[in-house]
RNA sequence: GCCCUGGUAGUAUAGUCCGGCUUAGUAUACGGGCCUGUCGAGCCCGUGACCCGGGUUCAAAUCCCGGCCAGGGCGCCA
């Protein structure tokens, strides 16, 4: 009986796929009731599925009287099978249309649904992600994450192309990383442990094996940051490669940037459309500025800055009206970076370091790592870290540690250039921040 | 953590300055009715709200204080 069921209720079409060609096809249909409009004698049920919505039309003469009276009681988001005729249509806007023949309500929504889909009354983020299932119902919300999905796909085919192997490191930890930012405490089986904030060290230990590794992963922040580019909880695309400096993952990461852009337009033209985005694959190389530079634009522009402090939020901004799109600046004063990040041999204040702006947001951060010991331990310690509680990690460099470079893609960030979002919480399905740990 | 702004039906808003003209207005959603080409459907009727606590006052959605919540900014960062 069950799987007798199953198989009557199979579709033949997606609601994309119902086309004007197909006039005249038989087609059967599964999804939600996105709008009714009833004019009486006609109704019109908009039917949402993955794919898009489709027109289903109900000529109320053609149906017999019981299938009419359980169709008067059809609501938003209610589940249904549809059977119909496909009919090419001049009035309906696609030009296409599905003549209702034979329909089963699969599942029944609560009226009134609490939560506008269709989209006539706008929601601010915080009403929004207090129904966030039925916000990503919407078809520009939907629209986002299957351009996430392109992105992520495109990413893993991009450097797995480029020889890397990926890679998951812990994301619970004994010690933090990084020293500085502050991390979630986790009860671990009594001990103290924390989430993760990067999966730096491991990446770095793992290109003694792997040569080039990366990971694309959620790690932690128990910042107490406000703003719409920060969330506790955020997915980082890092990579790390063995003999390799800063210029060299920079050309990775330049042409990862350009190879997501052209993946997103093949795929997701429509998905871009009805975001209202106009996305053209970037130049290659990206601009570089080095931080002396722009310090000195910085100056010039009137921007109270002194030499060796980092760029504060004011100052992206000033750079970003200047220098819009894609660009990245190097070589950051060495006390400004972590203690991993080696110094130039012939400027030690400086760094082998570089970000990856888009306009004023920062989208990315990485450099040539120091590969030798004692200058680690050094470093450690003029940033009041200390080396004993990083000796799991020292005894890798005694073991063979050649140069190696690489940098962490903030993956939410990139979304917001790519979708044109201002809120990175539009971009996480669920996101997490200070107030918000539900849904 | 600090600073700024805000909290009115399910949702989004008007009213708040300058307290009374308010049975708190509008849109949308929802319920009922009319409607055979809608696509922001239309028209008619209806249900539905002043964040919580204290204070000032003859009178508080409106002014004051505290709390809670939210949005944004800063620091920090991806």
């Amino acid at each position: 009986m069950r799987s007798r069921g199953r198989e009557r209720l199979r579709r033949s079409h997606l609601s994309a796929e119902i086309r004007p060609e197909l006039d005249g096809q038989s087609v059967r249909l599964l999804g939600w009731v996105h709008e009714i409009r009833d004019l009486g004698g006609i109704k019109f049920i908009l039917l949402r599925d993955v794919s898009g919505i489709c027109q289903v039309t109900v000529k109320k003469d053609a149906l017999p009287a019981e299938k009419l009276r359980d169709l008067e009681d059809l609501g938003a988001e209610d589940v249904i099978y549809v059977e119909g005729v496909v009919k090419r249509q001049p009035k309906a806007r696609l030009g296409v249309e599905v003549l209702l023949r034979d329909y089963r309500i699969l599942a029944r929504a609560k009226r009134p649904i609490p939560y506008d889909v269709t989209g006539k009354v706008p929601a601010s983020i915080d009403t929004r992600l207090d129904h966030r299932i039925l916000d990503l119902r919407k078809p520009e919300n939907k629209a986002i994450f299957l351009i996430a999905s392109t992105v992520l796909q495109a990413v893993r085919e991009f450097l797995t192309d480029e020889g890397f192997v990926e890679v998951r490191t812990p994301r619970i930890i004994a010690t933090a990383t990084e020293g500085g930012a502050a991390l979630f405490e986790v009860d671990y089986f009594g001990r103290k442990a924390f989430l993760a904030q990067s999966p730096q060290l491991y990446k770095e230990e793992l290109t003694t094996v792997f040569e080039k590794v990366f990971e694309i992963g959620a790690f932690f922040r128990a910042e107490e940051s406000h703003t719409r580019r920060h969330v506790s909880e955020f997915t980082s695309i890092d990579i790390e490669a063995a003999f390799m400096d800063l210029y060299d993952v920079m050309e990775v990461l330049e042409r990862l940037i350009a190879h997501v852009h052209r993946r997103v337009l093949e795929e997701r033209r429509k998905e871009l459309d009805i975001l209202g985005v106009r996305l053209d694959v970037p130049k290659t190389p990206f601009n570089r500025y080095t931080y002396d530079e722009l310090v000195k634009e910085l100056k010039e522009m009137g921007a109270e800055i002194e030499w060796g402090e980092d760029f504060g939020t004011p100052h992206l901004r000033l750079l970003g009206e200047r220098h819009k799109g894609y660009y990245f600046i190097t070589h950051f004063p060495t006390e400004s970076k972590p203690f991993y990040i080696q110094p130039c041999e012939d400027d030690p204040r400086l760094s082998e370091s570089f970000d990856l702006m888009h306009d004023w947001l920062e989208l990315a951060s990485g450099g040539t790592r120091i590969s030798d010991r004692s200058l680690l331990e050094k470093r450690l310690r003029e940033q009041g870290l200390n080396p004993e509680s990083f000796k799991e990690h020292l005894k890798i460099y005694d073991y063979g540690m050649p140069i190696h470079a690489g940098w962490g893609l903030g993956f939410e960030r990139l979304l917001m250039v790519l979708t044109g979002r201002s809120n990175i919480r539009e971009v996480i399905l669920f996101p997490r921040d200070k107030f918000r740990l539900i849904p």
